[in-house]
DNA sequence: TATGAATGAGTGTTCATTCAT
DNA sequence: TATGAATGAACACTCATTCAT
């Protein structure tokens, strides 16, 4: 009974330890994508990262190795979240809906959920960091365009597979481009720029989309370059 | 005679010596211009800088008055040339021409500029720099969405100037956000780039313009947000 | 008789706590040696030797005020055993015994000692410890020398008492010296580095000794280890 | 003319840089050395380096990649001295002398570099330094080792080669363990402990050498120092 | 003017020590 | 008592900037 005792004592405390130490963590992160948000990755010192969070550098160093560590962890957390967002995106339903929609419902939690990510793109637009990061975030690039390009493919069979590649390359690169147009500025310059960022990917993949649109399709002739 | 003579010597002098000065400034501008397309801006050192113009750190700062001087004046000279080839691009035969040929008109020498400007992504994309330079940039795009708006506006003299004015900012941020899968990786992969750029270009523009497209530019109804 | 049994659970309580503290005092010392040994005094961390022993940094600090506290304790140690080691040897038989058998008898033990403390050399002749700690060696040398100065006296009590300090320094010095080449390298090298030094020391002593080894230079025979 | 001068002018700058860099490197070692004999070579830290030296932390590291690089290269120093002494001691003459002037010609000017090299010590018996810095103390012994083993060859040929390498060995441990005899302590003390480790190495030696001294017991008497 | 050696504040990181649990 | 997370001073090293030459 005793023995019973003092073993529950025992778990209570490492448990509540061990919850101490994730909110810590916890804490860390936000702090780093906050301060990589305000500062830009290379400009992120690893005190002003601890300061922000509160706690002293060598607390920091209790969880993370060094500098390039944070970011990251930081990388791994976004890339989970992006990927549970992807989870909860691409279902079949997708195939079927009509591309305004299915515009409308990739891209608001999209940007929900980069709206909650501040440090996000100091970290992945920024600058080279680290090889592996770099490779992390090729990885994220890569699986958000093998999505975008099955989704291509079930609403525009008839294509063929490098040219889904490459509207689904582009699909990306208009996203990313038009990030901070949705992201930045007064509240109605953003939702400005969502719709637009809405509007320029309907309009660039409508023609490729499996309910005919009967102009501006055509193939294009005689450009120079 | 002998005052001439002297005066004319000094201001050879002069002359020569501001000459050099000119060069040793475009020197130390093009160095930093390499070292930022480099190692980026963060990591982008002074000596390094002055190492890569062959000159030493003092005289470096002959010429700049410290680290942002030279970031700034980058800038400025970037902006020069950006201005030039404004100037070169937007005459009033420019509204006569079919869309696309026009796309490839302002697209193909903005992309030239682009390839030959090594430090102005590092510069202009990297972080968050000085208050001084994002006012710079700003100023420059304010300069090129103008430019853009006026355009529209001759070729789409039905639209209010508001439409115009997000227009010509959305297809400002398509060309930003774009541009490194036109800039980066194989050749191959540039010319598609390239290529997708203008097509994303064309159409979000197109159902804009004076040449009447007859579908996919009636106004959307019923979208969420 | 309640009040007894008290006590008497009290003293218990309290002796059994004292045991434990003395072994957990002993493993740390423990740690400490081996710790200093693999890494040298200077690099040993508390944290390492916490852990080496199996308790957390906290721990430690219950029983040693500071990093040198523990330095010192095991400098304790290591003069307690080399207490009783003396004890053990120099008893009034030892002046009877022909040099070369005294040598044996008084060098091997110590060896053996050296090579059971782990930590000894580390700590007493890595570099400038503490001015505690050296004085605690000066000590534990101070003994050894008056050792050997009073078996030097009992041997040749022709010799002043300055040449009997001497010849003591001398000797201590030898053996602290070669100690390296008795100690480390591969076995046949420890077993050649023993027989030096203790050759060394004969031919040393032996011109000062009472007892006249006529060839204390021939290849000496039958000479255990 | 004008060339030429400007020729010279710029030569004697670069002269005149060059010795000022020695003359810095010089004394960073110079301190270098000190530091590492005050507290050691572990806690020799670069700032206190760079301070004793009168300079900045910077400047140092004008001199020296790093930490390590300033010990290799007092290492250097010290061993580049060691080499010089071994070449003015080792000569032909030297296999002549009556053994305890041999050794009042090896051991004298030996001691008299070691104390003038205030850091030998701690660089070199202190600890477990660089894998680098190992290998060059190695070659340093190795060389002194060498040296010696010629010299009891010419002077003994009737032993064999391992015997020989054996009594090489143990002279060089004498000399290195009996050196703070010699080295530290009052004037008195050092003097004594200088003829002390002369004797030793005497008495060790006088068994294998050729030249049989009949008394090597007696007291010696004109002894330089 | 040009030089480059010198500066020193600032960064990442470690570790002896403390203290809430 | 034992724990181990937290602390913060200190260290190695960098780099923007200055200044004697």
């Amino acid at each position: 009974m005793l023995e019973t005792t003092m073993l529950e004592t025992t778990q209570n405390k490492t448990t509540r330890r061990q919850e101490r130490g994730k909110k810590r963590m916890a804490g860390l992160l936000r702090a780093a994508g906050q301060v990589f948000a305000d500062v830009g990755y290379e400009k992120a010192t690893t005190n002003a990262i601890a300061a922000r969070a509160g706690v002293s550098p060598g607390t920091l160093y209790q969880f993370f190795a060094n500098n390039q560590a944070i970011a990251e962890a930081l990388a791994d957390t976004y890339a989970a979240e992006n990927q549970a967002l992807h989870e909860s995106l691409f279902d079949v339903s997708a195939a079927e809906l009509p591309l305004c929609n299915l515009i409308d419902r990739l891209v608001d939690p999209f940007l929900d959920f980069r709206r909650n990510a501040p440090g996000f793109d100091a970290l992945f637009v920024g600058s080279v960091v680290s090889r592996e990061l770099a490779e992390r975030v090729q990885a994220l690039h890569q699986q958000m365009k093998q999505r975008i390009a099955q989704l291509i493919q079930m609403r525009a069979p008839h294509l063929s597979a490098k040219m889904i590649q490459t509207a689904a390359d582009t699909s990306v690169q208009i996203v990313k481009g038009m990030l901070p147009l949705a992201l930045d500025g007064s509240a109605k310059q953003r939702e400005v720029g969502q719709r637009e960022l809405k509007l320029v990917l309907e309009r660039y993949l409508a023609p490729l989309d499996r309910v005919e649109s009967t102009s501006a399709n055509a193939p294009r002739t005689n450009r120079s370059r």
